[in-house]
RNA sequence: GGGCGUUUAGCUCAGCUGGAAGAGCGCUUGCCUUACAAGCAAGAUGUCACAGGUUCAAGUCCUGUAACGCCCA
């Protein structure tokens, strides 16, 4: 069989993906055996794969390959969100292309292009994530407006207006004017900018003078019913009680006191405008001013604001300044740098705005999901950000739940008038409530106006654990009793609120349980420069390149090898150049043992007999630590566990052990061996790397048609050897060593040496030493009771071990190395020695640690005495 | 302004309940040694941010300072 010294995984990854899915091996169906359900946090329909998308679902599907392979039903379901103001956003654009504007079509014209965009690019990034590997049950995927989705979102709405939880207000909201929508908080991004602060002159009424206010929005001035000082500012005392004209619009307005002015900030002299900023706005309330919204929709100015109508706020920022200064109100500018918000989705600046919303209460709802992470029911990985979720819904606000868009799930509120509606989850209940609350019994349903707006996208996210199993509409079906709670959530820390922690609140409200018990979050993907991968930056990588050029199973390993929770990925190139680079080491492995020939005549040699029990110590260790690091989601180092211990334990040791001299047969023993070893290590790795395991899970030995090793059954951790271990590693030191002496003294591998060591044969540890005796390629082994002069030697622990080299020793070189070595010994033994010596360590210190430090003491000595002598002996030659 | 977190090797990070500083990558040197140069062998690398304190003993616990990051206003 000729095996090319390359992997090449293009071939083995579709192969073997089109044969699990034929098998349907990612199915699942409820039965007797334990539940593992993980739930996608769904992509964006507008989206395509991102790197951020190849770390959470490579961790996905880690977890669900290893549960399905710890004998659990393991389901993973995937879906896709609507994500309503990206989604919009796109089709407006895309028809805007096509000469086609939004406001010329119906709601119904509009939807229809909607949906035909959104099967057009809706499965895009499913398919992308087959690339990868994921083993989700592909049948139950989802779509948060499919029919049950959309009828759960409604439902809830319903039920919770009903509850008294959903109510209309008026509220200050973060108005995107090019998407035309309220945003919630959470989408708004703050960043530092550019700007400028105006100084203007307001008139005082009845006297010749003027009170000068700092402003950063002179457009805004249109708006303006007050000007407010602190209650303590002494400057001002004087214009109580007296008003002000507000510039360009010379309209009379009163001069207040309120202590949020900060004296210090500007003149200390603050004009309101309650209808274009937030804290304006409380102002307002508190001193019952009249609100003037000088904005449209669109963020040109209105008609209320009397000048400047239907000209944009940029411009008419610039308009305002100019007339300011016509007029000799503008005192002075100054550059300043303040913090503007803008539109996670549009980038545009966020307008404060006044405006009727629908609004959920959060208290009391959310007080089931602030213990529950309290408590520990709902684990959150890494536990740091426990403090970050309590500290958020603590101070919980009332969520603001609509979004004057079309696409969506439309607010099931009908108007019978121009205020009075009803609620409810369809048109002909709506009209019997109608009648009833009305007291018309004529009422018709064209009578009836639905509300125009639609529902923010988290309100039908956060559903996502129930109504993936339908679990709204049928609370009872066998899916949800059988996969709710669900396990494991993984996501990233930025939606930890708006997401995460509303599907604990609907978890616990709709469900009376938690929707899983661990939240992993994982860290962001940045580039070099720790800056987030985006698509305008254009910093981000093609996922579905990087696939082809390291294959599936190297990315994965690329993307979890440098991704401990919680800690932002740094990512470059070589992340998955090394998964790819183990990917080729464990096919070099198989190359290797496919190449024996098998003698069952040959007997095992003693070097292989023996490294093979050690192996099976290692690898019982190491899966016993993989094991703990995946209950404590050390998802990274379980990774790095398995891959030091195929590639150093396993290759670099035992392979190099057992391996037959060139062109000679194997024994059976070891071979079998070999192989059941090869065999277990392919199952601890399969989880990270399920294509590469699986090619060679399937040469490895016959199999029939319709195994694989995604249906094994992973090792379990199990009592191992650890004194055995400790063994070995001063096995491997004594090799090392011996390579080193080869180095130094330019002795070629190929040439014999002899080994002595300066110990009693009775205590010291024997049965390793085949294995020294065929890595180093000895010619032979003896125990000697003296030193022997004239050879190169070394100490591995308290043992002394002697190279003869005919004459050929660098005394100078040596004597160095061996003081640079007792002075070492000589300042840790004192070390040690100040501890021993101080009596109140001695009194204090367990006897455990007592004991170990005697031994260092002991062990320090016995080393220095045969450093010492060691001198005394080369400078005698 | 309020809250939370981080600071350990050149880089990214481990280091659990205090008891001789670790990993991966990178780096240096030598090797195309019949599985693998996408490799092998041998190496080097740290005032554990700073200042105090508790303790026989502090990277680990406490207090303060600084820098950086995140969340909220």
């Amino acid at each position: 069989m000729d095996i090319p010294s390359r992997y090449e995984p293009g071939k083995a990854e579709s192969k073997w993906y089109k044969y699990w899915i034929d098998n349907g091996f990612f199915k699942s169906i409820p039965d007797e055996r334990e539940p593992y359900t993980i739930v996608i946090p769904p992509p964006n329909v507008t989206g395509v794969l991102h790197m951020g998308h190849m770390l959470n679902n490579t961790i996905q599907d880690v977890l669900v390959r290893r549960a399905r392979m710890q004998g659990k039903n393991a389901c993973w379901v995937p879906g896709t969100d609507h994500a309503s103001i990206a989604t919009e956003a796109k089709v407006v654009a895309k028809l805007k292309a096509e000469g086609i504007e939004k406001r010329d079509l119906s709601r119904d014209e509009f939807l229809k292009h909607a949906w035909e965009w959104t099967h057009k690019h809706g499965g895009i990034i499913l398919e992308q994530l087959k690339r990868l590997g994921a083993s989700c049950d592909w049948d139950r995927t989802l779509f948060t407006m499919d029919e049950k989705r959309y009828d759960s979102v409604i439902k809830v709405f319903v039920d919770l207006y009903n509850k008294g939880l959903i109510y209309r207000g008026v509220r200050m909201v973060n108005w995107d004017p090019q998407a035309m929508t309220a945003v919630s908080d959470e989408e708004v991004i703050y960043t530092e900018e550019k700007s400028k602060l105006y100084y203007v002159r307001y008139k005082i009424v009845g006297e010749d003078g003027y009170v000068t206010v700092a402003t950063t929005r002179p457009e805004t001035i249109l708006g303006d019913t007050a000007v407010c000082a602190h209650p303590d500012d002494e400057r001002y005392q004087h214009l109580k009680g007296k008003k002000v004209i507000v510039p360009m619009v010379n309209r009379e307005v009163p001069f207040i006191f309120d202590s949020y002015v900060d004296p210090e900030f500007g003149t200390g002299c603050l004009k309101i405008t309650p209808a274009h900023d937030v804290n304006d706005y409380e102002i307002g309330i508190r001193h019952k001013l009249p609100t003037i919204d000088v904005f449209n929709d669109n963020g040109t100015m209105s008609l209320a604001a009397g000048l400047f109508i239907g000209v944009d706020r940029f411009k008419a920022k610039i308009l305002a300044e100019k007339e300011l200064q016509k007029i000799g109100s503008l005192v002075k500018i100054e550059d300043y740098n303040n913090k503007i918000g803008r539109s996670e989705r549009t980038n545009s600046v966020i307008e404060p705005r006044i405006s009727l919303q629908w609004f959920l209460k959060m208290k009391n709802l959310s007080q089931p999901a602030l213990e529950a992470v309290i408590n520990d029911d709902i684990q959150i990985h890494p536990a740091k950000f426990k403090n970050l979720y309590r500290h958020w819904m603590e101070n919980v606000r009332d969520w603001c739940i609509s979004r004057q868009l079309w696409w969506g799930h439309r607010i099931p509120a009908w108007y019978y008038d121009n205020t009075e509606f009803v609620v409810a989850e369809n048109i002909s209940e709506a009209l019997a409530l109608a009648r009833e609350k009305s007291g018309k019994s004529n009422l018709k349903e064209s009578d009836l106006r639905q509300d125009e707006d639609v529902l923010d996208t988290w309100f039908s996210s956060w559903l996502w654990p129930i109504a993936a199993f339908d679990g709204i509409n049928n609370p009872e079906n066998k899916d949800i009793e059988y996969y709710y709670p669900t396990n494991d959530l993984i996501t990233a820390p930025e939606i930890l609120f708006f997401w995460v922690a509303r599907m604990i609140i609907s978890g616990y409200e709709y469900r009376g349980q938690k929707p899983f018990s661990n939240v992993y979050l994982t860290g962001l993907v940045r580039d070099q420069q720790r800056r987030k991968m985006s698509k305008s930056l254009g910093n981000s990588p093609d996922p579905l390149k990087l696939i082809e050029k390291y294959g599936a199973d190297g990315v994965r390993v690329g993307m979890l090898l440098c991704s401990p929770a919680g800690n932002d990925l740094l990512y470059e190139d070589s992340l998955p150049e090394q998964g790819r680079n183990f990917a080729n080491k464990i096919w070099n492995a198989f190359r290797l043992v496919k190449s024996w020939q098998i003698d069952d005549n040959i007997k095992q040699p003693a070097s292989s007999e023996i490294a093979v029990k050690w192996m099976n110590e290692v690898l019982k260790k190491s899966i016993d630590e993989i094991d703990t690091n995946f209950n404590k989601f050390r998802i990274s180092e379980a990774l790095m566990t398995a891959y030091r211990l195929f590639w150093d334990e396993f290759s670099g040791w035992y392979l190099e052990i057992v391996k037959p001299e060139y062109q000679k047969p194997v024994d059976r023993i070891t071979f079998d061996a070999t192989i059941s070893i090869f065999d277990k290590l392919l199952r601890v790795i399969h989880p990270f790397m399920p294509f590469i395991t699986e090619e060679i899970w399937q040469y490895i030995l016959e199999r029939k048609d319709g195994e694989s090793i995604m249906i094994t059954i992973m090792p379990v951790p199990e009592q191992f050897n650890n004194k055995m271990i400790a063994g070995f590693e001063s096995v491997k030191e004594t090799i090392s060593a011996v390579r080193t002496v080869r180095k130094d003294k330019n002795i070629p591998n190929k040439e014999n040496i002899d080994l002595l060591i300066h110990s009693e044969m009775d205590s010291y540890n024997v049965e390793f030493l085949p294995v020294i005796n065929k890595l180093c390629n000895l010619s032979g082994v003896s125990f000697v009771s003296e030193k022997i002069e004239g050879a190169a030697s070394f100490m591995v622990g308290t043992i002394e071990y002697f190279i003869p080299l005919n004459g050929n020793l660098d005394v100078e070189g040596e004597l160095t190395k061996i003081r640079a070595d007792l002075d070492y010994n000589r300042g840790f033994l004192a070390s040690v020695m100040k501890k021993l010596e101080n009596k109140r360590f001695v009194e204090n210190a367990p006897a455990s640690v007592l004991e170990l430090e005697r031994k260092k003491k002991s062990d320090a000595e016995l080393k220095i005495k045969s450093l010492e002598e060691r001198i005394e002996e080369l400078k005698s030659l």
